[in-house]
DNA sequence: GCTGGACATTTTTTT
DNA sequence: AATGTCCAGC
């Protein structure tokens, strides 16, 4: 029998070797698999990377680092294990390791959590490069996504069916809207906003409404909400829907009436691990903990000093008590950062240290100080727009990308000012964020479309599309019907359908019947074409390119309604099971569109909070300015609010890895007003030594005058930079006149080619004489 | 039922 | 400044 000591010292030097890309801290990090772990992963300290590897070691070797364990063989692996430290290469090592792992966990065994559907897409490719194959049975994916793919196996439990819809906000709005009316309660007395937002908030501390009910007391503005909460509730589960905090707590909703479905789970699962867990609220760390309950091998990572989402219900709270509510965890602190130069690090700890509830940390780098931070005044924001894009000129003149460059801003309303400035210098950006591609209210209207199709009771949709385009059904009607619908318990569509069954429709009753046709007939047509065949059919058959065709601003709307009919046909083509309710489904908890991170050469402009994970040799953060960075409401700002403000700036100087400019100027107009503004209280923060204060070496007259620019040339705007057109050589490009060949309509000649959003948009007429509109991208089109 | 003009509103937003 | 929402009058 061998030295158990020497087998696992030799064991332990082969696990560093194979891991030996990591930093003590980290591959401390990636050993502890077993019992609770809190990873403190500082900016830049390569969390991603533990994260993966910690992954890969589970289900690789399993305990086997951290476990003295001697397996029955050790005295023929020991001499295979010494011979692999002094020679073997990565692979030799890992297999080596294999033969010595105990109890590694299987693919599918492993919970990984994230946020957002992006850090879940960056994980699985991460892991498929680690691991391979099996890690596609790796549970990896965000909160909603993998509560929803709970839900739809267990929800008839809770008296949902299956194939529940997911609601958004903008739909619940609506919803809340309606009640409010209903209640008669009056907007003033409570306005949708705010019934929304404290629904969300109590959903977000998994509150029912009869709890919020018993908590109001006598105050009637509480008492009110759970009012409408209770109305909300019921007539979003005869909706069948949920709303994205549904997703949540009725996950543990599930949980909690049902054990033996919490324990097949619970059993499921060895190791749970979350991402970001600074983000989450209180429903989620309960589901988490939840469990968790049985080995508790769950291991969170995140940064508190990161933590900017306050205000959609996350608690630092839940990362700051990690340790009370596990007992024995263990906290790994990941400081060493491997992003930015010293002073940046400096600045950054400077800022963040003013923060009296946090872990503490300190991030380091062995990187050299590097420039100081540039802080720079300006007269006007036009200044401002034209001191960055100077300084990228330069900068790319002397060799930079124009990738290597972002501007970071508290507010979307400072990108205006921005973009006409990159517009005006003839620099290339794009702005991240704004409004999104499923928030577009055409896109939501031809979703609407298909939701009704697909499930002709959802009422909430219905309502929106009932008269878009318009078809003379007004609001007076919609209410009947509406009524009609709970008086008789039937789906709002029924009653339509049967129009004139009801007296109270008589008048509008051919309308009505019209309408329920068409829905029909595009059903019909579902079930006999393809996904993109029948987006295009809703397209033209409601009328709705017509109506955007008259519209002022329709081209736009058009182009992004064809960009719907592409990603169906995207989908159709890389969905197992393209059907339209999964791709409903689909869409639900996806906030844009894919693909649309730019690889092309470009700077990028965005808010502080979607740059969170992102970094660049430069940035820029315009606005550095009290009221605007710490922003201010009305309402004097709370130290809490203080604090989450000083993570944002924190957040925002992090992401620079060599130059960081910080920029304020004297007069700035935002909401129509301009207003004298004093630099922001985090630039005293910063210790002066790492500073550079520029002085302003322009005179202030004939200057600002100039850049006084009108913005309403956004014809150049649209034309040039604004929308990164895909470069694609892959497609044939054919004229007007000539002769193609359709795989399902076969030969036809193009009548027209119209380029649109990166793809064309072709008018073929087909030798049976019909004409079709199709993309070009996806109609797969040969020259005859 | 539709339209136009008054009126308010304006942080951040992973799902 | 810019955009969405509401309501009165047609």
């Amino acid at each position: 029998m061998c030295d158990k000591a020497v087998f696992n010292s030799t064991k332990k030097s082969l696990f560093d070797k194979y891991f030996g890309f990591l930093n003590p801290k980290q591959r401390e990090a990636v050993y502890s698999i077993n019992g609770p772990l809190l990873v403190l992963a500082g900016a830049g300290s390569g969390k991603t990377t533990v994260i993966v590897n910690r992954i890969a070691n589970i289900i690789l070797f399993g305990n086997s680092a951290n476990s003295d364990f001697l397996p029955e063989n050790a005295d023929i692996l020991l001499p295979l294990m010494q011979n692999t430290l002094k020679n073997g290469n990565s692979a030799e090592i890992r297999e080596v390791l294999k033969k010595c792992a105990v109890e590694p966990a299987e693919p599918y065994r492993v919970l990984c959590i994230t946020f957002t559907n992006k850090a879940a897409k960056e994980f699985k490719e991460r892991l498929a490069q680690t691991l391979g194959e099996s890690a596609r049975d790796i549970w990896a994916g965000t909160f909603h996504s993998i509560c929803v793919r709970i839900l739809r196996r267990h929800i008839d439990l809770l008296g949902y069916s299956n194939d529940f819809a997911i609601y958004d906000t903008d739909d619940c709005k609506k919803l809340i809207t309606e009640i409010i009316k209903e209640l008669n309660i009056g907007e003033s007395a409570l306005p949708v906003k705010s019934a929304l937002n404290a629904i969300s908030k109590a959903k977000e501390n998994d509150r029912t409404a009869k709890d919020e009910l018993f908590d109001a007391g006598k105050d009637r503005f509480l008492h009110n909400v759970a009012r409408v909460y209770e109305v909300y509730q019921t007539r979003l589960k005869s909706a069948n829907a949920l709303d994205f905090d549904d997703i949540i707590m009725l996950t543990n909703r599930l949980f909690d009436l049902y054990p033996d479905v919490l324990n097949k789970y619970k059993e499921h699962f060895k190791y749970i691990l979350v991402d970001e867990y600074q983000d989450t609220n209180p429903s989620q760390s309960k589901l988490v903990s939840k469990l968790a309950n049985n080995k508790k091998n769950v291991c969170v990572v995140g940064d508190d000093d990161q933590s900017i989402y306050s205000f959609r219900g996350a608690t630092v709270e839940n990362i700051l008590g990690f340790d009370r509510e596990y007992q024995n965890a263990k906290i790994i602190r990941l400081e060493q950062n491997y992003r930015s130069a010293g002073n940046i690090l400096k600045a950054a700890n400077g800022i963040i240290e003013n923060n009296v509830g946090r872990k503490g940390k300190e991030l380091w780098t062995e990187a050299p100080d590097g420039e100081k931070i540039h802080i720079k005044k300006l007269y006007t924001q036009a200044e401002e727009a034209e001191f960055i894009c100077e300084t990228i000129r330069e900068k790319v003149a002397k060799g930079a990308k124009y990738s290597d460059f972002a501007v970071l801003y508290r507010v979307n309303a400072l990108s205006n000012s921005l973009e006409t400035a990159f517009v005006k210098k003839r620099l290339p950006y794009k702005i991240f964020g704004g409004l999104r591609f499923y928030e577009r209210r055409e896109i939501k209207d031809i979703l609407a479309y298909l939701s009704v199709i697909a499930n002709p009771s959802d009422s909430v949709r219905l309502r929106r599309i009932i008269n878009v385009p318009r078809r003379a059904i007004g609001d007076t009607t919609v209410d009947k019907i509406a009524s009609l619908a709970t008086e008789n318990d039937v789906s709002m569509f029924s009653v339509i359908e049967n129009a004139r069954v009801y007296q109270e429709l008589k008048r509008s009753s051919l309308k009505l019947e019209n309408f329920a046709q068409l829905i029909n007939e595009l059903s019909d047509f579902s079930k006999t074409h393809t996904l993109p065949e029948t987006v295009s059919q809703v397209i033209e058959k409601t009328g709705y390119r017509v109506m955007l065709a008259e519209e002022e601003n329709g081209i736009e709307r058009e182009e992004n309604v064809l960009e719907l009919v592409s990603s169906a046909a995207l989908f159709a083509e890389t969905a197992e099971n393209p059907t339209l309710s999964e791709f409903l489904n689909e869409l639900a908890l996806v906030s844009d569109l894919d693909g649309y991170e730019t690889d092309n050469d470009s700077v990028a402009l965005m808010t502080v909070h979607s740059a969170k994970g992102l970094e660049f040799p430069t940035v820029f953060i315009p606005g550095f300015e009290e009221g605007l960075f710490p922003i201010t409401q009305s309402s004097f700002g709370s130290d809490r609010e203080i604090e989450e403000e000083r993570r944002l700036a924190y957040v925002a100087v992090t992401r620079a890895k060599n130059s960081l400019y910080l920029l304020h100027t004297e007069n700035r107009m935002l909401y129509g007003r301009t207003e004298f503004r004093r630099i922001s209280r985090f630039c005293d923060e910063i210790p002066q030594s790492v500073c550079e204060h520029h002085s302003k070496e322009q005179k202030r007259s004939a200057f600002s005058q100039n850049t006084a620019y009108s913005s309403s040339s956004s014809g150049i705007k649209n034309n040039i930079w604004n929308k990164p057109k895909p470069e694609k050589a892959s497609v044939e490009v054919f004229d007007e006149g000539s002769v193609v060949m359709h795989p399902m309509f076969g030969k036809g000649e193009v009548l027209s080619a119209t380029p649109m959003g990166g793809d064309v948009l072709y008018e073929i007429e087909f030798a049976n004489g019909s004409i079709k509109r199709l993309m070009g991208n996806f109609a797969k089109l040969k020259k005859c």
